[in-house]
RNA sequence: GCGCCCGUAGCUCAGCUGGAUAGAGCGCUGCCCUCCGAAGGCAGAGGCCGGGGGUUCGAAUCCCUCCGGGCGCGCCA
């Protein structure tokens, strides 16, 4: 019995032998897709439309007739298809169980590496949810982390060499401002009416590092000139700082092979060489003292300052070094960034057609986060001083809830995230109903007589496999190595998560509708193969999504 | 003013390259544990898919336009 795959492969070419038979058409694609309604079958097509004009008839005629031609007429083509009709032009059809069951097989053969792909040898560079040095990491960014390192899993999953990096923007005023604003915090606690910054960082986060400062150095800087402190309270603030994000970071159990120092692409020449490339390519000028590059060349609004008039080079000209970099040694380079950066895109673009790396760049937005309370807009300005940080969530929902939550939408959606509801109603969070689904198999499996659960894992003893909802769910199961692609060439991890939600649905209504333990050891034994393939599938999901899949979970209490 | 994103059920969002009666979760109304985990299942109510044109056998999806909301348009980062 062939795979799903390879059946739709052997009906494809009788469908277009006989619509060249028939008709004289050649040049035929065949489609097929899951129709929404189970009753339409497992697979339609469409090619009925498409014939329509050049055999002058109706669809549905057209459709009966293909039927009859491929299908029906075809004992190995009818061997494979429980069923087929022709309605409203659509042609609908039913895989024999079998098909399904080879699914099964393989996932089982697979195990927790079912859906990857072998290693392809494409070498991929991802940077997303690079931040200031000058405070934790908020809510909002939580978006971007989730989005990004799930984007990551999935290109390892499907055979990419995946390298993650993260820029910290250390060289510019910010860094100042930071200085200022931890030396005032330092200054105050020895004389409380030292004066604070105007526009500094008024967050209580500094006070912690301003207090270790004053233990180390004592009244040291108390005194000292302003070009003594400012670079040494930047670099120690910024240390401890990006100390801290890479905590939040790693506890929201993602990894990164860099973090880039934007200051170290400066003091290591690597800006200067990326300059200097450009200059070599001619794609630079000098005007009133700064140093432009040619960007409308490449599609940009206008020209672009690398190198300012006082002789400072800009945050654009690290990023164009960085990037050159970046294009050198990745086949393909991914930026995630912030909504605020939309204007930055075809900066970015321009910067990889001018060192001749044409189409090798992406850039996504992921889009703003807005955060409610009650219903009630929550201002998130430093300066303001309310700051939700990603701990606090984290804290207050968990790890496992937040990655599955930030990954659910589509990045370039507007969300809407009230804190109310996702503190207070953490257990209605999706990802509860998706791990309970893994503990509910695994509770199941230990209920099992072991000799027969490894003999059922074997996978060869299926051929009961035929209920509505055991079809479905082998369906479901078959999908999931094609939702890993899709991730993968749109960018969109969200389908990842949407997709874990819906086996686990499809493994809920198999569970009320079929007992896996039941009487008839045939039976039994083909449903201890599905569920323990399900599992598989679930744990693999959720293994990409960064979210634990746990054997057991605390039983609610009855209200 | 120019550019990008969004507008789908009361709320938060899916809807992949155009397909059949537009989906899910939460919330709401009913059922279902003498049986493998009820954080579950089944059934139901709830929609001019922002408005208007167009392309097509067929449009939530593509094109134009208008209206709403958000965000960008620095020798800031």
């Amino acid at each position: 019995m062939p795979t799903p795959e390879e059946a739709l492969v052997s009906i494809d070419r009788v469908l277009r032998d006989a619509a060249r038979a028939r008709y004289g058409v050649t040049d035929l694609t065949v489609t097929f897709e899951a129709p929404r309604r189970p009753e339409f079958g497992d697979f339609a097509t469409n090619l009925a439309f498409g014939l329509a004009k050049a055999a002058r008839s109706a669809p549905q005629q057209i459709a009966e007739r293909l039927l009859d031609d491929a299908i029906a007429s075809r004992p190995e083509i009818a061997a494979l298809v429980v069923d087929a009709q022709a309605t409203a032009g659509f042609i609908n059809l039913r895989l024999a169980p079998g098909c399904w069951q080879r699914v099964i097989e393989r996932a089982l053969a697979d195990g927790s590496r079912y859906g990857e792909s072998p290693r392809n040898g494409q070498r991929i560079s991802l940077e997303f949810g690079s931040a200031n040095p000058t405070g934790p990491l908020v809510v909002v960014q939580g978006r971007t982390l989730s989005i990004g390192a799930t984007l990551a899993a999935a290109f390892h999953a499907c055979g990419y060499d995946v390298f993650t990096e993260w820029i910290i923007n250390d060289a510019g005023g910010q860094v100042e401002t930071l200085a200022r604003s931890l030396y005032a915090r330092y200054r105050q606690i020895a004389d409380p009416s030292f004066p604070f910054p105007e526009a500094g960082y008024p967050g209580e986060y500094l006070l912690p590092i301003a207090a270790s400062l004053r233990e180390e150095f004592g009244a040291a800087y108390d005194a000292a000139d302003e070009s003594i402190w400012l670079p040494l309270f930047g670099t120690r603030g910024r240390d401890r700082l990006v100390a801290e994000q890479q905590r939040t970071v790693e506890r929201f159990g993602i990894h990164y092979d860099l973090w880039q120092s934007e200051r170290e692409l400066h003091e290591s020449g690597k800006v200067l060489a990326g300059i200097e490339r450009l200059r070599e390519l001619g794609l630079t000028y000098e005007n009133e003292g700064a140093l432009y590059f040619r960007a409308t060349q490449f599609g940009d609004d206008k020209d672009r300052v690398l190198v300012k008039s006082d002789g400072k080079p800009t945050y654009y000209c690290a990023d164009v070094a960085y990037h050159y970099e970046k294009l050198k040694r990745a086949d393909r380079v991914i930026d995630l960034l912030g909504p605020d950066h939309h204007g930055y895109i075809e900066r970015l673009r321009g910067i990889a057609t001018a060192f001749g790396y044409e189409g090798r760049l992406d850039v996504a937005i992921a889009q703003q986060v807005t955060l409610l309370r009650g219903g009630e807009q929550v201002s998130m300005s430093k300066r303001a001083g309310e700051i939700i940080t990603l701990d606090t969530i984290l804290d207050e929902v968990g790890v496992d809830a937040a990655r599955f939550f930030f990954a659910m939408l589509a990045t370039e959606t507007p969300l809407a995230f009230d804190l109310k509801l996702a503190t207070e109603q953490s257990t209605e969070n999706p990802v509860y109903y998706v791990q309970y689904g893994h503990a509910r198999i695994a509770s199941v499996l230990r209920n099992a007589d072991a000799a027969e659960l490894a003999l059922a894992r074997r996978g060869e003893h299926l051929a009961p496999l035929a209920h509505p909802s055991e079809i479905a769910l082998m369906h479901r199961i078959e999908d999931y190595p094609h939702v890993l692609q899709s991730v993968v060439s749109s960018l969109s991890p969200h389908r990842l998560a949407r997709y874990a939600r819906d086996i686990a649905a499809d493994f809920h209504a198999f569970y009320g509708e079929c007992r896996i333990l039941a009487e008839n050891r045939d039976d039994r034994l083909a449903r201890l193969a599905l569920a323990a393939a399900t599992q598989h599938v679930l744990a693999n999901a959720l293994r990409v999504l960064g979210v634990s899949a746990p054997e057991s979970m605390d039983r609610l209490a009855a209200d």
